[in-house]
DNA sequence: ACACGTCGGGACGCAACCGTACCGTCGTTG
DNA sequence: CAACGACGGTACGGTTGCGTCCCGACGTGT
């Protein structure tokens, strides 16, 4: 192949970036409204007021197109303030949480997509990878920061340190779908804490295993 | 129109109990590899090894169908032992509640159905009902007996109590998608019981906490 | 000012599914 | 034993979405 002199793309010959946020947009919007199962790339361009081969030119697919959208908004992890005590910690977390499953958007795209995940590998990979990213932020910055504190034991156990604090307001928004009222935060972690203290005491047993 | 005399349906001209059957596990397959937005009325039927029109007999449309199986399933609560202590209950509530979440089929319907709940007025209508009446039985039983026993105060939050347990288990198993080794039930549950006793005092503002 | 070359848009063939109408089959009831 | 009548299965038109191809438009670099 004589690609002698092959000038750059110019002018008119250029992605219009914002067409890919228009087309980011409505795939959110259509994600949404009808899940990942039914999102077609017909609808999408119709609602972003584009064309099919405008998408095309961006993706190579349906499951292209929604990996990237994924690890765009799971790239950025939530900044953990310090308040100097695990119990402030954690309301600020789940604040955090609780702001951000009351968008309608993300109560609906998240539970569709961790639903999606479980029968496509590749979605499954990117939202694994995306969650233990941010359970080992969790885990490292709270439960490590608590640790040092001396307000839980050194040989505490993450994983179930992140089921008990991030399960409960999963479930209260995104499964029984009540709103979690501000003032119901700082009971339910003093709640978490209170069991953090109780579960983070390693495996009874006969000790034995690391 | 002399509808004098109607012999009730007899012989050839009655719904056959088997195909019925084949029809519901098959549509339990599906929802199970395709998830509820993309179940397909044919693959139900190829699946099932049976013509269209035996479901469109049988059901109305899609929604029908898959509401007709949610409250069958739904229906049948579960009977919660009595073992003496808030602790024991909650190790065999928790037990249930994993061994039913580590079949395959429930693990992949259940999420699914709960993300197009929000999509689907109907559906959500079912969920949240079959919801309620089994955190109303969590509640009312586990909670209940508790407080008669004086392990909880008596004007526990029920809601608040039933996220605590059932969030972290379902976190875990659904979401995470990691094992919950029989062995880490008790710690859990008793991790649950800590925070059960500090979330279940009421709003305490500014009062003096226990 | 020209020419380059990619862009967006519309159209096309293909495949899957929906919901219905029709048709021969079959077991019970009188 | 004969007839009833709903059964299951096939066939059909209509709709929707996929992925591709071709074309005119357009703006930058030479």
């Amino acid at each position: 192949m004589t690609t002698e002199k092959r000038r750059a793309p110019a002018g008119a010959a250029v992605l219009r970036g914002e067409i890919t946020t228009a087309i980011r947009a409505a795939v959110m919007q259509e994600l949404a409204e009808v899940g990942y199962g039914r999102l077609s790339i017909e609808a999408v361009a119709r609602r972003a007021g584009v064309s099919k081969t405008a998408i095309y030119r961006r993706w190579r697919s349906k499951l292209d197109l929604v990996l990237d959208m994924v690890s765009a908004v799971a790239g950025r992890n939530l900044p953990l303030l310090d308040t100097g005590s695990l119990l402030g910690d954690l309301e600020i977390l789940l604040h955090v949480l609780a702001r951000a499953l009351q968008h309608r958007l993300a109560s609906q795209i998240i539970p569709d997509l961790l639903a999606e995940a479980a029968r496509t590998p590749q979605i499954a990979e990117k939202l694994q990878q995306a969650l233990d990213d941010y359970q080992q932020a969790v885990g490292r910055i709270l439960i490590g920061r608590a640790v040092e504190r001396g307000e839980l034991p050194p040989d505490a156990d993450r994983r179930a340190a992140v089921d008990l604090i991030v399960g409960p307001v999963y479930w209260r928004m995104a499964i029984s779908r009540a709103p979690l009222g501000a003032e119901e935060v700082p009971r339910l972690a003093s709640a978490i804490v209170a069991a953090l203290r109780v579960a983070c005491v390693r495996p009874v047993r006969d000790e034995v295993e690391v």
